[in-house]
DNA sequence: CAGCGGTAGTTTGTATACAAATCTGTATCT
DNA sequence: AGATACAGATTTGTATACAAACTACCGCTG
């Protein structure tokens, strides 16, 4: 059969790959596929119902993106999603913290009104982060959310084509390691929305070398209190 | 015909994909594939005596990493090469140098004897870099390669499996730019080896927050200088 | 019982056939 | 003459068939 096979509800005929792509990358983020799993093609195409052409597009991405890794074999690639570890947790965030600062470098530049503009909509973001954590039980999810917009409108708002494309495809792996963080340092969460404070004022007051220092720190103390917690709970995936 | 047909020499049989993405990347790094062309599966498929299905995979992977974009269609993607803007270099260059930076704070942490011993093989890459460029007629090649290789060993001597792995995919799009850069400024390339000097500096010292803004100012220089060459001979592939 | 070779099964790599979508050029109608 | 609709050609998206390579298991031999 040569006819769309995934073609029951509307959208289901465009950009296949890509669906698969998202449905992927969300069980390996949510651990629902665990690290250390061999992911084969039939497998994943049978599972989806399509044919292995969409799959192998969506593999290829996500290894180029870092989810899965090469199995050592001797020539034929066998994929298996990446192990989560300490060590990576700190590369992983010190990069995007890199890119990150990028980002606030340039909205720091921007011209009076839209950097006000811009500050404006990150405190109301951080505002509710705050209030969301000092609730008794936080949702963990809301939490990763508003976190997640914090960060994510510098870029949208400052950064260039290159560097909002390289800034989706690196940050999405750092998710893996952010639920961790929530989960687990639940109590720090006002330390991150306090940082996030002193990011906002420099981008508001057009100081783009503090911008820039502030969000390399918020990085790399979330990077050093997570290593710690990765580290006493043990590695995932890593054998 | 489903026997290899590119088995010519001895390592032709693995990573096809891997070859057509590394010559197509060559062609277009080097301008033989001009700006704003189409690029067709078939045609490639054709020239490189394989079929669709690596080349394929080599497309994706350019596009993923930028060397190619889509030319806006409905729905199916129309691949073309990127165009070379000035703004898209300092972009590019400023995220390059974020990377590096990131490299050579890194490299500035490592134990003294290892930072000596880096320190002294990049001095001895930047004096060659500064004889060559007083040369009477400067071989832009060797020049562009030593640079190449100076940016290199931080990387790779101080980064984690993923700096490396994305410093990787994004510094050989520079190159489109570097040879701009050597071509037209090659009067301040003897700008760049000073500016060389003062990070191996940093790093010798184990001064990280030193060669980190040296690196960073460094790539920044580059940009601007860059940027101004390109906005004076005319982007190419815009229209 | 340990080591070794071979054979069957699994999985990826490649090629190709077919379908859907877009693009181009022409002919016709107003 | 200009615009539009239709037909053919191009080109990508998908599915599938086949071949090579790696894995694992089993029986054999020393």
């Amino acid at each position: 059969m040569t006819t769309r096979p995934a073609a029951g509800k509307g959208g289901s005929r465009t950009d296949r790959p890509k669906q698969v792509y998202e449905q992927l990358r969300e069980l390996i983020v949510t651990g629902r596929l665990a690290p250390g799993s061999r992911l084969v093609e039939t497998d994943i195409a049978t599972r989806f119902a399509v044919s292995r052409t969409p799959v192998r597009g969506a593999l290829q991405r996500l290894q180029q993106e870092g989810y899965i890794i090469d199995s050592p074999s001797m020539r034929q690639s066998r994929p298996t999603v990446a192990p989560l570890t300490g060590e990576d947790a700190r590369e992983l965030f010190g990069i995007v913290g890199q890119l990150e600062a990028l980002a606030a470098h340039n909205a720091a530049e921007l011209p009076a009104a839209k950097r006000q503009a811009l500050a404006r909509e990150l405190t109301q973001v951080n505002n509710d982060f705050r209030k969301a954590a000092q609730t008794p039980r936080p949702d963990h999810n809301r939490l990763w959310d508003l976190d997640e917009r914090f960060h994510e409108r510098c870029v949208a708002v400052a950064g260039g084509p290159r560097l909002q494309l390289l800034h989706g495809s690196v940050k999405p792996q750092a998710e893996r390691y952010e639920r961790l963080y929530v989960s687990y340092l639940a109590g720090e969460i006002t330390t991150s929305a306090s940082e996030h404070e002193i990011i906002i004022d420099a981008i508001a007051a057009g100081d783009t070398h503090g911008a820039k220092a502030a969000v390399e720190q918020n990085w790399h103390n979330a990077a050093e209190r997570l290593g710690r917690v990765i580290e006493q709970v043990g590695d995932r995936g890593r054998w």
